[in-house]
DNA sequence: GCCCAGGTGGGTA
DNA sequence: TACCCACATGGG
């Protein structure tokens, strides 16, 4: 049996602070986004959509020295994105799994923030949250958790991400219904935990800490989870 | 060999 | 709306 579901079956009621301050405490900050800028966030956050962080590494390492040995300078940004062609870019991040979709989402983001901000980060980010939320999710290849992640990591927005873990996570706790789609849950979320940039920021990262660990899927190691004391 | 990983978009009934 | 499927590499 989970320790969260202990929880659900004695009718033991643990609230999202709880949750959030045990994770806290037993991991520590997280200190995320891991990232050297704005742009390189954004395009973790395509790459790393349903694969594994270590692979979305390796693809940015490629993006990175591929970028190096043409300008001198080991970063991502939009200028590399857009001076490559699709499936060039597609052959240099396919350790990230879905390639050639990826190249095609990056892509389209990169004439995205041409088109609508001059390519600029700092106009982009001018907006406000529900506007920027909205044509963010126009973009091909970006969904409600790729924004959200956008919007908080690269944004600094007070908006809290929801993911395969943190549905999981608080299912087993019995906080919440097993069908709940992706607003309503966000909204459950933050009515019940008031947005602050700080601690939004570090919850979905001790999620994802707690998930690689003790909360998968399978063989989920229960018997140490840090919520289970 | 099998399962899974910090999802999204498109098609069908 | 509610499912199903394609997309694809790398680690345990």
């Amino acid at each position: 049996m989970y320790p969260c579901s202990y929880y659900r079956e004695k009718s033991i009621k643990v609230t999202f602070e709880e949750i959030y301050s045990k994770l806290y405490s037993e991991f520590g900050p997280q200190g995320w986004w891991p990232a050297e800028s704005s742009f390189e966030v954004i395009v973790g956050a395509i790459l790393t959509q349903s694969v594994n962080w270590t692979n979305v590494e390796k693809a940015i390492a490629n993006l990175k020295e591929y970028n190096k040995g043409l300008t001198g300078k080991a970063e991502v940004n939009l200028e590399l994105l857009e001076g490559l062609e699709e499936e060039k870019l597609a052959w240099l991040i396919r350790p990230s799994g879905y390639y050639n979709m990826k190249a095609r989402k990056l892509k389209a983001f990169s004439h995205f923030l041409r088109g609508e901000y001059e390519g600029s980060l700092r106009k982009m980010f001018g907006e406000r949250l529900e506007v920027l939320r909205a044509k963010l999710l126009a973009v091909y290849g970006i969904g409600p958790e790729t924004a959200d992640s956008i919007l908080l990591y690269a944004g600094g927005y007070p908006i809290f991400v929801i993911d395969a873990y943190t549905k999981r996570l608080y299912s087993r706790c019995g906080l919440i219904e097993e069908d709940m789609d992706y607003h309503q849950l966000q909204q459950l979320v933050m009515k019940n935990f008031p947005p602050q940039v700080e601690c939004y920021n570090e919850y979905h990262a001790l999620i994802v800490a707690l998930g690689k660990y003790y909360c998968r899927k399978t063989a989920p190691r229960c018997e140490k989870c840090p919520l289970s004391s």
